[in-house]
DNA sequence: TGCGAAAATTGATTTGCGTCAAGGAAATCA
DNA sequence: TGATTTCCTTGACGCAAATCAATTTTCGCA
């Protein structure tokens, strides 16, 4: 869900002091970035626009933390946010990352709870904000909103149940596998795979170690089905047989 | 979100033929059911009535399997179906039960994709089927659905996140005593927790075996946490001590 | 009520992977 | 650019939990 200087500021309805690298610095850019509102007529992202409050967030901070009252949508106009989520025991699993076009607020958007999760901006970061009550009245007002957001939430929850049972019946080997081959269909130009985080966060997504996923990758390596061509990159060589980890 | 006999029936508009267990038996009940509907007027009822259409499903019957084209909501108003998973190394894995007033047809109503698990009737089921077209053109017409709708879906959401954070991140140990708590939650009244499924089930929904809950569940007895009344019921002794192990 | 099948328990064994510790590479900052 | 910190890798070890196998218990059905 990124955006790319093509897709960018491509509606009709006027956007100013847009950057190269495609991100724009005003709050407009919030609601013509995101696909659960730029499909809407000028006319009504200028209301939405109305109702939107922009926020910073300094390297570091949190948007919110687990306990937090969930009454805000949170959509990201540049930089990184991390979501992740401390489980009962104090381990951190990451659980996903927001770049500019993703928005945040999870279900406590829709029921009246606090939040579970950490949301912490790993860059500067800013965003545009809406309380629940102006975006549920928004929801009312433009059904096509809700089918979006629908869509969206819709995905996540078959990625997350699929995490789900990737984490209840297969190994650490396989896992890595399956995200390598996932990060493949994504870029899919070329055989090699640019991790797109660190090892230690890995290790947190796919709910292992920095030691196995080092381990692990070294045997895949050794029994011919990829390549370590740098820290980052990795190059595949056997698709099926990886699919067969 | 099952529902017992005090709640159903009790909106204005008429609704025959219910049993005495509080299921009723004619294609409207579908629609007075669920909450994603319930909360319409009368005459918006018999207008999604009008659309629904009502099909039966023998034990060990699918509703839909994996590659299945994803383009029907599913409202179960009589009987029991199983939603799992085959992970990509075959192991089977339990998402949830669904009971009367729950519906499926997940994602895959908002994006033209095919389903990924399996729901399987495991008692004769009666549901409500409503098309996928149909169902967008109502949540159009009438937006508080979407609300519910995205209401469920966060719920389901979260509860899948911290699910999949319990599988990163905790032994098996502690999502068996996590998993009593939640039961505990749920019936609330006594100490005493009705396992909702098989040791089977529990297994494949907790991501491990038979055989180590019988352990575990042993283990824990032993230190004074629990005591196994039956086969199925459990007695709480320590809540804290079991939020610790 | 009793039989047979399925489910649950218990034991013995194996193994995957986390933990701890140390050395090397890479990134960050002045 | 060099120094310091953080990250990654490699090795040794221990443990939690899966697997395999054999009873025992429970439950569905005749």
């Amino acid at each position: 869900m990124s955006v790319d200087s093509e897709t960018t500021c491509n509606h009709k309805h006027q956007c100013h002091h847009c950057n190269s690298d495609g991100t724009c610095m005003d709050d407009e850019s919030c609601i013509s970035l995101v696909p659960i509102f730029n499909h809407l007529e000028p006319a009504q992202m200028d209301e939405i626009m109305s109702l939107i409050r922009s926020l910073k967030f300094k390297r570091g901070e949190n948007l919110y933390s687990p306990g937090d009252p969930a009454n805000t949508l949170y959509i990201v106009s540049e930089g990184k946010i991390k979501i992740y989520r401390l489980s009962e025991s104090g381990k951190e699993q990451l659980i996903r990352f927001l770049r500019p076009g993703d928005f945040t607020g999870e279900l406590a958007l829709f029921s009246d709870t606090v939040h579970e999760a950490y949301a912490e901006a790993i860059e500067d970061t800013s965003v545009c904000t809406i309380t629940r009550s102006e975006f549920n009245e928004l929801l009312l007002k433009y059904p096509s909103i809700s089918l979006k957001v629908l869509s969206e939430f819709s995905h996540r929850l078959e990625q997350s149940e699929k995490q789900t049972t990737r984490f209840a019946t297969e190994r650490v080997e396989t896992r890595i596998a399956l995200f390598l081959i996932e990060c493949l269909d994504r870029d899919s130009k070329s055989q090699i795979v640019e991790l797109p985080m660190s090892m230690r966060d890995l290790a947190s997504y796919l709910g292992t170690t920095p030691e196995s996923i080092s381990r692990k990758l070294t045997e895949i390596e050794e029994v011919g089905l990829i390549e370590q061509i740098s820290n980052k990159k990795i190059k595949i060589l056997d698709l099926d047989g990886l699919l067969n980890v």
